[in-house]
DNA sequence: TTAGTAAGTAAACAAACGTTTACTTACTTT
DNA sequence: AAAGTAAGTAAACGTTTGTTTACTTACTAA
């Protein structure tokens, strides 16, 4: 039989990422996107049974799946808390920094229903993903170093003023003034480690 | 002439934030919110030029615009820094509690690039909206009781933690146990005041 | 009271949508 | 070398999309 030919599977995964980037999840169209990919429609359903399952797999193996193995990347639960801290903070900017397309889906992902019931399905939120930063923070706890929380609170505490520094980062590099710099993060970084130290 | 009849203007809108809640700015439609609102398409034609304007002015003068009011009532610029930032914190969480379909669309901001058109068009992010919060962070980086970052990752440690705490409140409160209580949102609100204090 | 007018409706438009059908291509296996 | 098969294509399917056309309704002002 023929075999597939995997860089066509990679280009519609990647330009699928940028058109989202650049005209929004509301603007893919599986038209559009085959066109763009240089590939007829039904090529994409040889992988993928609708336009659901292919953003569902698009968003969770692509987007968090990358996301995760970066974040973690020198990565080890029992860091000292501020040393782990800075590890996911510049693991993640560097990371968004090389691949920018990913950043738009992934804040879709907290927007759009269909996505949200990825997360919920996979049991993202539940830590099936980012385990050991999870562990990471029960074990700072457990050791006094930090503040007692539910997870969902620690990780809001811990990744939510650093994606919305990121999207900044994004707006703004295509004006004449670049304002979050890795000065500004690192003095985020350290407001945040503060905050949650007891 | 025969006048407007503000409860349609009034239906159309708030119909469409709860499609745009319940199934996703991607799935609503003009003629399915005709239909939801009891409304002729035309009808919705006769205020908004289409539906990019339609969504724009949804956005900013019904979502932000309302935030905004919420955010800033019984607020002031030379208030105490802690007390500040748990007005806002208090008078965040309360809104959204109260006008939970508002909270969805407020979030695709920060993900489709018509609606940060939208933003950067208004100049919403260089301090038109929520000038008094601005206003509140430069007195203190000015009086010396809170370190000195750009507005925008002020910003950034001030809101984002807040807004994915809401998130992860409404995404918990179906299930059995709440997570997201007064007592979590107080203590994280504690935890940026202390992170931000010098 | 009636003429004028914008609000509002129902039905329709072309274009684009997600997906499928009918077919061809290019490789593996025997 | 020829048969078998999944990958891949081009064109089309019926629906739904955003928007408009042609018309009616309900009120105001003269």
């Amino acid at each position: 039989m023929r075999p597939k030919n995997l860089e066509k599977e990679e280009a519609i995964r990647s330009i699928a990422l940028q058109i989202i980037a650049e005209e929004g999840l509301e603007n893919l169209s599986m038209q559009k996107l085959a066109k763009a990919a240089n590939v007829s429609p039904r090529t994409i359903y040889i992988k993928y049974e609708n336009k659901e399952d292919f953003l569902i797999k698009l968003f969770i193996d692509e987007v968090i799946g990358s996301y995760e193995k970066a974040v973690l990347e020198k990565f080890d639960p029992e860091m000292p808390f501020a040393e782990g801290v800075k590890k996911i903070w510049t693991n993640s900017f560097r990371y968004f920094k090389e691949n920018r397309h990913y950043y738009a889906l992934m804040q879709y992902g907290k927007s759009s229903p269909l996505l949200n019931k990825a997360y919920q399905q996979k049991g993202i939120r539940e830590g099936d993903f980012f385990a050991p930063v999870h562990t990471f923070l029960a074990f700072h706890v457990k050791a006094g170093t930090i503040i007692k929380l539910p997870m969902e609170a620690h990780r809001a505490l811990l990744f939510a003023p650093l994606l919305d520094l990121i999207n900044e980062y994004f707006e703004h590099t295509a004006r004449p003034k670049q304002v979050i710099t890795d000065k500004v993060l690192a003095d985020c970084c350290e407001a945040v480690i503060k905050g949650l130290l007891k």
